[in-house]
DNA sequence: GAATAAGTAACCCGTAAGGTTACATATAGC
DNA sequence: GCTATATGTAACCTTACGGGTTACTTATTC
């Protein structure tokens, strides 16, 4: 359901942290397992990234991704324009209204520019917050350790019960 | 794909010109017509305008819809939070990211509040815009007769070709 | 009672997003 | 050069959801 951009944002954002911490890329494999979904998902959005500039990769040993640019000079709407193209927030007719009919394609020409004041606002609102406050609000986060020997839970997040409400269902 | 909106505003605003023109209520079937849809489909709609009092019906011969507020006093917000309800504009993660590194969480929490803040910008634009300057805006609409025996193409609208670049395929 | 129009339940279907597998390509280190 | 590692993609499956459709019920006017 188009979590494309949140999935971006924490690429970006971990890949970043991780790098400070450890010294080394973070690989997709890395970031797959933060997100807790596959590879595969998280190499595709990184190269849409990729070909907005926001981040570059190595392969092979000692590979990964690595962000390209300073911190504070990406925002989130550069993330977001990045990797949400032309998907548009609100959406005209499903089909084409009535062309016999005037009232649908004039409303719809009407609230074509609506629609594109909106937006625009929503993204300048995305525009104010860069990665770097991303960084410097997500603190101290603690790694899952590579081999899960040791129980190790200490989440840092509440379990599970409240809070998350609508976006539980672990499925 | 979410032009409940849309639809709604479409709705909202032919009844209302309707009325006026010919002095009777629309029916759900004009109205579907005009967007060249289904009127169940325009029924779901009107029942949900009709939970937030922005519309009134009236069954039986000489039945319909109307508007049920003077439509100064309604604007594109009331009718989007009317349809749209808790339908987030940005969704967080698909599943749920992994509790044991406490990136995911933070972060969470943290897009959780700036996206509200993105969205509430978007629904001020919104809100700036009522049923009457849509009404103003969209004029002199010609009906299509409900005879289709005269040929009538005056569209008021260009016939297909370019403009609306992206959403055209009548599929 | 007949015609009309809203109210709803139930189902079908196309699309799109994520998830997954499989394989090609590039790089580091030996 | 060989091997291990990691990105780069293509291809496919599965699921969810929105919209379209049918069918039937309920209410209202004449």
């Amino acid at each position: 359901m188009a979590s494309r951009f949140t999935l971006s944002v924490h690429i970006l954002g971990l890949a970043l942290w991780w790098e400070r911490k450890h010294d080394e890329l973070a690989t997709s494999e890395r970031l797959a397992r933060s997100i807790n979904t596959n590879p595969v998902v998280v190499r595709r959005l990184v190269a849409a990234l990729k070909r907005a500039g926001l981040l570059e990769t190595r392969r092979g040993v000692g590979g990964g991704i690595r962000v390209a640019a300073p911190p504070a000079e990406v925002n989130l709407r550069q993330i977001y324009e990045a990797v949400e193209a032309g998907r548009e927030l609100l959406s005209l007719y499903p089909g084409v209204p009535d062309r016999q009919c005037g009232f649908g394609c004039h409303l719809e020409a009407y609230l074509r520019e609506v629609y594109a004041r909106s937006e625009e606002a929503l993204k300048a609102e995305l525009e104010k917050v860069t990665l770097a406050d991303v960084a410097r609000s997500v603190r101290a986060p603690r790694m899952a350790s590579p081999e899960p020997a040791r129980p190790f839970v200490e989440p840092g997040c509440p379990p599970s019960p409240r809070g998350h409400a609508l976006r539980e269902k672990p499925l």
